[in-house]
DNA sequence: TTTTTGACCAATTTCTTTAAAAGTTCGAAA
DNA sequence: TTTCGAACTTTTAAAGAAATTGGTCAAAAA
């Protein structure tokens, strides 16, 4: 039965991603998640060793959802700007569509548990790979000249970031995921800048 | 006796500022203050109306030391670059030694009381003019294009002021006031990064 | 044997109450 | 007009109780 069994942690995965991306780890009961699922309660720790555990597969699930995404988008680009703006709109998006997953990573309201975080997959290390992919094929095309991939990589998204808690926090909305027209905004500003930013970088 | 009732007034709120750049708001207290000078504690309310409001006459005078030298430094550089540097390494000077008087600036744990935010200058208004005027004279030099000066400057230090955020958090160090070794890291990025964008500026 | 469950336990969070601390006021004195 | 001690009020902190929730287990179902 290894084939039902896998269909059944994979319902609780799916209950359990919508459970979390609405209301964050903190105010999500196992017993809610079952309850969703009319399972009982001690099914789920059938299926993962604890909470933590659920929450961390969750995550991974929605990391890949941004990598691919993100990836196919930057694949098909025809120059470093276009690729930007297609990372950062669409990475903007799979971030709004689950907010409450990325709590520790895109929000400073609270810290990552740290059994949590000795699991998951770095992030912020995977987009740094992204936005280095984007240099690197501009460098290629002769468009731009860098000399730390990595490290201009790094200076641009870690700018990317604190401009989305800079603009929250102006909007004094730390703590709420943010409205529609915060995100637009924030798009806007972030497209801004890594268009003056890769403009710096020309040869 | 206005000379000397003046004078008082400067020793509480010098007394006042070294506490308040020490522990902040919160940790100090009006009696503290005003043992510190060998004061009774109602003096303190005869020169000022409460203690929120003594606290923004403090942050203040620390904004006027921001904006005074970092001015300063401005007018004396030789070209955009220069200026951006003496702003971005005088400010954080000024930060740093009065750290937790921008406990509410430029760090996010807690949010500004509502009624010392209404009588505050806005620092970051203040900030982008600073910013403005080494565009400007960018412009004026011919060093730089810019259509929107204001937005452009918005821009750069919104992700100057993330970055500093983006850093401590990597750091798991956004409770306490950041070490020297922190400080100089910030830094180091956010000087990488303002040239970058400066060179994205170019003519 | 593998999967599922209800009942149970232990840890955490939340709520309530209380005591202490800190902000603020006031009348009198210098 | 300036200063202070004492009193008052509000806020914060501590402690304990109650409720919620994460996690376990032996037994039943498949």
């Amino acid at each position: 039965m290894a084939k039902n069994a896998d269909a059944k942690r994979i319902k609780i995965l799916e209950a359990a991603k919508r459970r979390f991306a609405h209301y964050g780890l903190a105010k999500t009961t196992m017993a809610e998640i079952a309850q969703d699922l009319s399972f009982s309660k001690a099914l789920l720790y059938y299926y993962f060793p604890d909470k933590n555990r659920l929450y961390a597969a969750v995550f991974e699930m929605a990391v890949d959802e941004i990598i691919n995404e993100t990836t196919e988008k930057i694949r098909i680009s025809k120059d470093v700007n276009e690729a930007m703006e297609a990372f950062l709109s669409t990475r903007l998006t799979v971030i709004k569509e689950n907010f409450n997953i990325f709590e520790f990573s895109y929000s400073l309201r609270n810290e990552m548990p740290a059994d949590i975080e000795a699991v998951l997959p770095s992030l912020f290390e995977k987009e740094i790979q992204q936005v280095s992919l984007i240099l690197k094929k501009g460098v290629e095309t002769k468009e731009l000249v860098v000399d730390d991939i990595e490290l201009t990589a790094k200076i641009l998204l870690i700018s990317l970031l604190g401009m989305r808690i800079g603009i929250l926090q102006e909007f004094k909305n730390l703590f709420l995921p943010p409205t529609k027209e915060e995100f637009d905004y924030i798009l806007g500003l972030q497209k801004k800048l890594s268009h003056i930013f890769i403009n710096g970088l020309r040869t």
